[in-house]
DNA sequence: GCGAGTTCCTTGCTAAGCATGGTACCTGTT
DNA sequence: AACAGGTACCATGCTTAGCAAGGAACTCGC
């Protein structure tokens, strides 16, 4: 979520299409509303209200600095994270 | 916890150690416990008890048929969303 | 027969995912 | 002006998972 809002600022339902777009993630709204809910109580994102050219207004997220480095942090733990399920779940060759 | 498996028999707390070594992931007793029951109860893993050199008997766990085809379908998912997430986690370069 | 080490498992709290449903805004049509 | 359809927000309620904590039971050495 962090990751999708580094370019930018994006609203909810298009961070929902986006990642539904993405192979192999899975969203709904009934996720990513609270999730951004919880991002903002925790501070890492920052709202603004934009009207939209089709529609109600949009509320638009954005990294704040916490929220950037909290990122960095996950993706650190990602790696790692990553690369020991990697070690775990694909067979080493033995030849 | 399948792949762990896939070696052959083991019991829980080695289990348990053998993950708490690996870096990046974090495990303890009450996760793995109901985590083996579920896979038991789902046909994934059978059971079978040895005695112990130093203790009370262990419950040895190995992989089923059914197991083993999981453990297959899981590595095929955890490949499309680990590229999924490096994806968008990983800043792409633009030199 | 008691304490220490080992092994098993359960209980209870908390938090997350997600389907569903509900409200409000805007625009175009009648 | 009403209303229908699209867009956008968000909350409710159910289910499930993680995990700390606690508890029972076996084995061995003293």
């Amino acid at each position: 979520m962090l990751a999708l809002l580094r370019p930018g600022e994006r609203y909810a339902l298009d961070l929902v299409r986006e990642l539904g777009a993405v192979d192999g993630m899975v969203t709904s709204e009934g996720t990513i509303y609270p999730l951004l809910s919880r991002l903002r109580r925790d501070g890492l994102v920052e709202t603004a209200w934009h009207e939209s050219p089709s529609g109600p207004p949009r509320r638009y997220y954005r990294l704040t600095e916490a929220g950037q480095g909290k990122l960095d942090e996950f993706v650190g733990e990602w790696i790692r994270f990553r690369d020991a399920v990697d070690s775990l779940v694909i067979p080493k060759e033995s030849t």
